[in-house]
DNA sequence: AAGAGGTGCAACCGCGCGAGT
DNA sequence: TACTCGCGCGGTTGCACCTCT
């Protein structure tokens, strides 16, 4: 049994939409706001799915789009962005301002591949493309302290054996729920991945913990993800105190830089008692 | 001027996830 | 616990427009 539809195919519109259309959706969600996308094309008269509304809003209506090329200093940090987040569209997003996961999809696919390219780098692994036919070996270790996830990737050496990735969770909070930590103890986990190529070289910088790294720095390209992390996201200050520091650094967002508020933040790390959760 | 091929982008599709029941 | 619903995401498609020959 599958899903149902998401609306009733045979009476709506697809393709372009037209200029009445846009018009019957901006004064829908200026009278009533977003939300509940389902019913929304009923209640505004238009004979389109809701999702294609939600689309048609985020995309090309919503008034605080900027529209016009982008700028040398977004592509840079797109580049910087998809090094650290991969094609998670929707979070670079939310770093850009006035852009949407849709358009900065669209650019890097016509653009920023070309350009990655042309400078001799690979737009997926963003390492030199001579480098990524090679044979090399390469071990990823991300550590941080105890109150931490561990993330270990060993690749080393041999193409056809799995790398095993090892999450260990020492510190109290369930991954899986988003939520502000307990005190709850969680078991380590053994993740072991398909065979992949040797060739194939990831570099997940993502660290998820309290403390900075700075003690675990150990490679050319962790110190630059890392002086990009805390260019992006400042240390304590007397507006932000560290207490509150600790609070926003636990969340990937704010360790990208989205310290401007709730609406830079993904929805998962959005709450309403002033912290930052984990996801 | 016209056709072919390339490019950019709006829109669609399928799937995963969380919330609710 | 199992299921449905609604939302949001990433990948893909289709078409209008542009450039070249």
């Amino acid at each position: 049994m599958g899903r149902s539809p998401c609306c009733e195919k045979a009476h709506t519109n697809k393709g372009a939409w037209t200029k009445e259309e846009d018009q019957r959706l901006i004064n829908y969600i200026r009278a009533h706001g977003e939300g509940c996308w389902r019913s929304l094309p009923k209640a505004a008269g238009l004979s389109r799915c809701g999702k294609s509304c939600r689309l048609r809003w985020i995309n090309y209506l919503r008034p605080d789009l900027k529209r016009g090329n982008f700028t040398e200093e977004e592509d840079e940090l797109i580049i910087k962005l998809h090094s650290l987040l991969g094609n998670k569209w929707s979070v670079i997003a939310g770093r850009l301002p006035g852009r949407t996961d849709n358009e900065i999809k669209n650019y890097w696919n016509t653009h920023i591949k070309r350009k990655l390219i042309s400078r001799g780098i690979d737009p997926q692994t963003h390492r030199p493309l001579n480098a990524a036919a090679t044979n090399s070996t390469s071990t990823v270790v991300t550590t941080t302290t105890a109150n931490n996830k561990n993330i270990s990737m060993d690749f080393q050496n041999n193409v056809d054996q799995k790398p095993n990735i090892i999450i260990a969770t020492s510190s109290s909070y369930d991954e899986t729920k988003c939520n502000s930590g307990t005190t709850e103890e969680t078991k380590p986990l053994e993740i072991v991945i398909p065979k992949i190529p040797s060739q194939v070289m990831i570099n997940l910088e993502l660290s998820i913990g309290l403390p900075l790294l700075t003690d675990h720095i150990s490679s050319p390209e962790s110190t630059a993800s890392y002086n990009f992390l805390t260019s992006v996201a400042p240390p304590p200050t007397a507006e932000v105190p560290a207490a509150e520091m600790v609070a926003k650094t636990v969340c990937l967002c704010w360790q990208i830089g989205f310290q401007g508020g709730g609406d830079q933040l993904c929805s998962k790390c959005r709450n309403t008692n002033g912290f930052y959760r984990y996801c």
